[in-house]
This record gives structure tokens, sequence and C-alpha cells, in this order.
DNA sequence: CGTACATTTGATTTGAATCAACGTTGGTGG
DNA sequence: CCACCAACGTTGATTCAAATCAAATGTACG
């Protein structure tokens, strides 16, 4: 966690903060924020830079402000499964454990508002609603986990694209139905992300193109054609 | 819910509570486990009832006491995922959603003890502790999620079947390392939990057997022979 | 003791992985 | 500006692990 504490970092105030009303501390009134905001350091990333490791001191709990986190899991033979992507106003790690117990990594330009967790358990003795925020943020994250368990077990190649398609969508929901997006994603990313091989998401793209679903432009921009049947696919 | 609510329940008094080291609830103090284990109804299950379901009014949180509760997610067509197992001192549901998002069934004869999310709350405004409490429940199952998620997109089937059986020895450490246990689950669950079939999970069970990895007698007493390399296995 | 259900085992199919080229894109330096 | 190169993506041929289909056997229980 050099990179966090060493390098030069914004002491942004709440009040400009793009994702104020989506982050864990939009629970606490603004008396409390101006003391909490005091804590924290944001700091930017580019496009694969390693954010934190499983085993390391569980040091910082993270508030993604811009961009995309992937946080993924490794098995000794490198096989890889992404088990969470954060995006503006998920939060990042938790307060509980002793270590990390995956990796983070940055997904294109990305932001991060950290805190260091004990200071947020030594805030929390006069502030304890910052726990049920943090709470609130946990269980969301256990409920999209889960999601995804259904997902990775029980649903063919086909489902999953559909399903991380409608995913992405869902994140660009204050655009018109049928806006185009940028993937964030590579191949190989999505496909740890959902248990494929880079091949088998290269041919469900192609199959979903050719049937008109979709259409991908400049090499990485989407729009969804027919969203009621991808979503029948999901 | 009908049936939590309708019931003949007992009021245990948590001093004599098997899981009260272990349940979120052991995070209060002598004074406020008094007040809150006066809010808490147990209720007893058999094997296959359903404890409550996807879409209804997220009334409850519970704690396992006794045996072992499945908490499985469908598709449409009928497909099931197992997406958690809860063991006694295990929380049952969350206190932040507005519905369960899962449906929660008994494995054998299970004993849970209830609490009325609105009374947890309203508990909780002079006790916020039990926020803390909670969400350490909750971060070490989004843990437990996250480690599943691994298992079912990157694990073969024989890692899966590893895994699951180091997962229900962990649960018998206080026994010897070889000491038999009953296997909790039928096949089909097993299935379930391991994003399998039946026949697949069969195979490998009589593999690990042929191997002599493993013995199973009296139908579902399992003995793990050789631990070592069964952890290799998964 | 018989019926229903759970499990095992075998034969076959199949969806996705693997192996192998080939095409595309984007950055770099001549 | 284009040639080169590396990274990324697509497509095709083939293999393989697990699913499916199909019995047969084992087990629990009224």
């Amino acid at each position: 966690m050099n990179n966090i504490t060493s390098n030069h970092y914004n002491l942004d105030k709440c009040n400009n903060c793009p994702v104020r009303d989506l982050s864990f501390c939009n629970a606490l009134d603004n008396g409390a924020l101006e003391e909490f905001s005091a804590l924290s350091k944001t700091k930017s990333f580019q496009d694969g830079q390693l954010i934190f490791s499983e085993g390391k001191t569980n040091e910082y709990l993270g508030s993604v402000i811009l961009g995309i986190v992937k946080i993924y899991k490794l098995l000794d033979d490198g096989r890889q499964q992404i088990v969470s992507l954060g995006f503006p106003g998920d939060m990042l790690g938790n307060i509980i454990d002793s270590e990390y117990n995956y990796f983070a990594e940055s997904v294109g330009d990305t932001k991060i508002c950290f805190y260091q967790v004990a200071r947020i358990n030594n805030f929390a003795e006069s502030n304890p609603a910052i726990y049920r925020s943090i709470l609130g943020k946990t269980t969301e994250q256990l409920g999209h986990a889960r999601e995804w368990l259904l997902l990775l077990g029980r649903k063919t190649a086909q489902e999953k694209i559909a399903s991380f398609l409608l995913l992405l969508a869902e994140h660009h929901k204050g655009d018109s139905p049928n806006q185009a997006f940028k993937i964030p994603l590579k191949r190989q990313e999505i496909a740890d992300f959902l248990g494929l091989t880079i091949e088998t998401v290269s041919r469900h793209f192609s199959n979903l193109k050719s049937k008109q679903l979709i259409r991908e432009y400049a090499g990485h921009m989407l729009t969804i054609v027919d969203y009621d049947q991808l979503k029948s696919l999901a």
C-alpha cells in the first residue's frame, strides 16, 4: 500500500464529490461529514494498477469516485475469477478483516477516496451511524455476489454474456435505453468475470451481433439494439 | 412467514444458548443482551421446510442455533443454485433490504432464533453496537460468497467436491482430524451448491473413494482418510 | 415387503475449452 | 506517413469434461 500513503493526494471537499449521494459516507450529517472528510485521501490510478493485494494488512477502506475497480481472486496455477466490479459510489474493502482477501486493480482511469480503517473505527465511537451505512453497502455487495453465484453456477455462456451486458447497461440508466456506452473491460476480463474463456466470450459477442441484438463500433462502443430480447436471454 | 408468528415458540434464555459466542448477538454486554433476548423467538423446523421466500417482505433476521439452513436462488426454468449454507451461529437474512431476495430452507432438524427487523432497528437506537456485530457477520458471509465465486467460476468438478468436503470438515474441527461426520446434504443439494449435476457429484465421490481419499458408510457417514491429499485437490 | 426415492453406473451427446491461425488496433520510431 | 510490432480479438478445427439420457441398484420407511 505504499502507493497510497506516499503520493501526492487531493483533499477534496465532500461537497464537490460526484458520488456524495452514493457512497457509504452519505449517512453522515453535515457536521459529522466535515469531520469525517478530514480523514480521507483521494488517489488516482491508471489502467491496470494494483490497488491492494490478498494477504496484505487491511489498512484502508475505499470508495470509488471515478472509473471501475476489479476485485479478483487467484488460484495457485493462475486461474483468475473477478468477484466484483466496483463502480463509482461502491465501497472497496471492509473494516472487519485483518487482511485483504482478494486483489483490487483499476480498470481504466480511476479515482478512489481512502480512509484508514483504524480512523473509521475511532470516528465511529462518536458517530456509530457510520456502521449502519457501511453495513448497507456490505449487504448490497453480498446481494450482488449471490446473484453472481447463480450466474456462475447455473447459467449458460450466452445467458452469462447477456446478463453482463445488462449489468453494464444498468450503469447507464440515466441515458436513453439504446444509448451507446463503452465496454470498460477487455475480453479476458469479461471471461474472468463470467467464468469463461476469451474465445467463448468472443464467439457469443459475434453471435449476438449477427442476431442484431447488439452492435459494436470503434472496437469497444456498444449499443443494445433489442433490450427486451437480450433480457429474455439473460 | 405465518409459520414463525403463529406457532408455539420457546423463549430460551441466551445463557443456555449453544451458539451464544458465535451469533451476532455476542457483542452485547449482559444488560443489553437481557433486553435484546426478550425480542427473540426461537422456532424449530424439520427437513425441507421453507423458512422464507424471495420476494416476501423482509420481516425477520435469524440466527441458526441448530442444524443447517440452505439459502438458494432459482431461475425461471427451475435451475437452482445454493448460495450459502447457514451453520449454527450463522446469521440468516439482513436488516437492510425491504424484501428477501432468496429462499431459505431447513436441512434436517433445525432451530433458529428470530428477531423482527423493525425491533432490531429500534433496539439499535440505544445500542448501536449491534450494527457493528451484524456488519461482522455480513462481511464474513461476503467473504464466503466470494470464495464460492472462485469455486463456481474456475474450479473443476473434482476440485469443487474436494473443497466441499473440506468445508464440511471445517465444521467438525473440534473432533480429531479423521473423525467421521454425517454429510448433511443429499446429492442433489450438493450438486446445487457446486453448480454440477447429481451424476457428476456421484461419480467424483466414487472416484475419491476408489482412490482411498475418503470412505463412506451407512449411506452418509464420511471419513476423510487422506486429508492432505484431499486438500491438494481442492 | 413393497413402494418411492436416492444413488450409482454406463452410454452418448454437447457446450465450452483448448489448440491453432489469422485479423485488427494502436503505439513507436525510422 | 508508413512499417513494424505487440497486444487484443476473431474464427475454425478438435478435444474433453460435464451434461444428458437411460437403466440398474441401494436405502428408507409405512
